[in-house]
DNA sequence: AATGAATGAGAATTCATTCAT
DNA sequence: CATGAATGAATTCTCATTCAT
């Protein structure tokens, strides 16, 4: 079975589809998964339970395909933004910023995805490389080297030190901890840039 | 309510809560919170079901007390190699390898970690401030700065990249998808420290 | 929250909650609240654990409104054999017979009561003044004054008295220790009128 | 076995044993039969778990014991107040103000009781004529009807309604619901002994 | 398609009782 | 005698899932 081809864009969804996405994934926010009874979902989504068997196969079915799905906003994003026909640096700083401010405006889904990611859900899913995230940001990462501009490094660790900065200071954010201005945000993307961009 | 004076060493330490600690730890890595009834720890551990009781007011406590008790671990680390009296640059990479090593042969850990920070249960604990570990590393880059060493940027942001780096390069070995050697990892950390260090 | 709105009458209620009712009330007067486990009321009322959840939130609550039937119950009673346009003494006699039999014909119902009166269940309980049963007694015997047949005492007093030696007749009878026959009946229904009725 | 056999005056008790029977006490008045864990019996006296166990076979032992024990007290209080060489009618009025005394100020032991009584518990226990509080009861009501004091009912009627007015009484006072002084007292004393009094 | 009452397996927790010290 | 940690059966309650309407 490979995930992408569940794939359903929100415009195709029917009504009920997305109001249960919704719920889930505010409600899986708030009091995680296992605080997260299928009723709850029912309820606040306004359909009943045995509604949400129509569309789901089961409570891990929905699960994993509103990961698919939260999935597939993200990878949008990077599509978006690290596809520009402009400079590999202005690309990054574009990409990182996208991304960014994706995760910081979509709260609910960083959460659950986070939560998803460290679930045991997560470790019977397809291998990296059939992951379109990751394949993407690789090759956005390989096409920074062929073009000397990033060290020779494997873009693997490249997309994943990017890419974690990008969530911790999502998360960061989130928390209320720590709130970041335009200046700071750049200031972090250049740390990271300097740290990986090859010296000339 | 100070989480750090709850801890008790692993020494003093009755032989039944090591066990419930150690079998909680496994379990959760493999199953999940929701995954891992008290029975299935209680077996596991070689108790009774009710001995967890015992030592634990509730499940929700045995987790709780894990985590403080997993964080000291790493604060432990932290302590050890943050404190050296070696050149600044020096300890960076020791701490980092340090950090990291911790993670990468403590994977029970690092994912019960994982989990618990991304759970409900966190989000009722002690704001950053009052946390020792964070305290420890912000300490650490303040340091840093003082010394000239690193540019000056905020401490918080500095142990959250730096951090967030040591994380997700252990996620990623532990994952299997990718494996580091001796080489690579002084890479990474190079890398890290290019973004960060003033230049001069 | 006024106990009495929450009352239901035995017609508008489901088989199912008719059911767990009349099974909890069996149990409860055979093995007390403790000896009934909520798996021995599905049983015996023919549903499943889970069901009874559906009516009642815990077995508390499941209690609680079992009272409260029973109650309404017995205020029905004093209802209708307190409110006939007859002399008083012979209301008296009346409504003395009638609580009576009610509580001799309904042993299950009897026991429960005594049980939950006695029971820290009842110390939360709505005060005397907004207890419909003892609002009535007490206009009753109010009434008795009134029409000077009765002592001026308290009508609380009045209440009591009578009260308690119709649970106790009732329970005497139940336990099988001693049997009445009419007359018996009617003497000791004469005796407490010759104590409470105005000499004239 | 004969439970009067058991018996031992407070005096030959140990220490212990008196702790654990003045804590059951309290504790059940206010938590009810099984909202008192041995656990907390045994703190609240003081002891072990293990220890109550040395003096008592089991729980149910324990409680029987008590009842026994209490029962042994309201007895010793009917033995003095209705065996006084003073003529019958005063002899009624000082038994009916000592128990209802009695009770009234030992609201633990009262409330105990009537649980013990409608529990389960009390079920198996020994016939009413073995039953040495109701022996004495019907001995003294037998004797007001032999001097031509009492009307010619049953004794166990007499002895029922008369303790059945006590301990409303006392349980009226002990909700809080009621306070009677000194003259009311006097006042429903006299209802009952004119219901039962033979006209002359 | 939609409903939501009903199910029942399974989870957390309690607690009377035991027994090694 | 006394202790209290340990036991594990029993209990309350939850919740994913089903199915008759």
């Amino acid at each position: 079975m490979n995930i992408q081809l569940e794939v359903v864009s929100m415009e195709q969804m029917s009504d009920k589809k997305r109001a249960i996405f919704k719920s889930t994934m505010e409600l899986v926010r708030e009091n995680g998964f296992h605080g997260t009874p299928m009723s709850m979902v029912a309820k606040h989504a306004g359909v009943a339970a045995g509604t949400i068997y129509h569309y789901f196969e089961s409570k891990e079915h929905l699960l994993r395909e509103l990961f698919n799905y939260a999935q597939q906003q993200a990878v949008a994003v990077v599509e978006r933004e690290s596809t520009a026909t402009i400079p590999f640096k202005e690309c990054f700083f574009k990409l990182w910023t996208g991304l960014y401010t994706f995760y910081r405006d979509n709260q609910d889904l960083l959460r659950f995805f986070e939560q998803f990611v460290n679930s045991p859900y997560h470790t019977t899913m397809p291998p990296l490389a059939e992951d379109r995230f990751y394949t993407l940001l690789f090759a956005f990462f390989e096409r920074g080297i062929q073009e000397g501009e990033l060290k020779k490094v494997s873009p693997k660790i490249l997309a994943t030190l990017t890419h974690s900065s990008i969530i911790s200071m999502a998360k960061m954010t989130a928390s209320g901890r720590l709130h970041f201005d335009r200046k700071e945000l750049q200031q972090i993307q250049q740390l990271l840039w300097d740290g990986i961009a090859l010296d000339r």
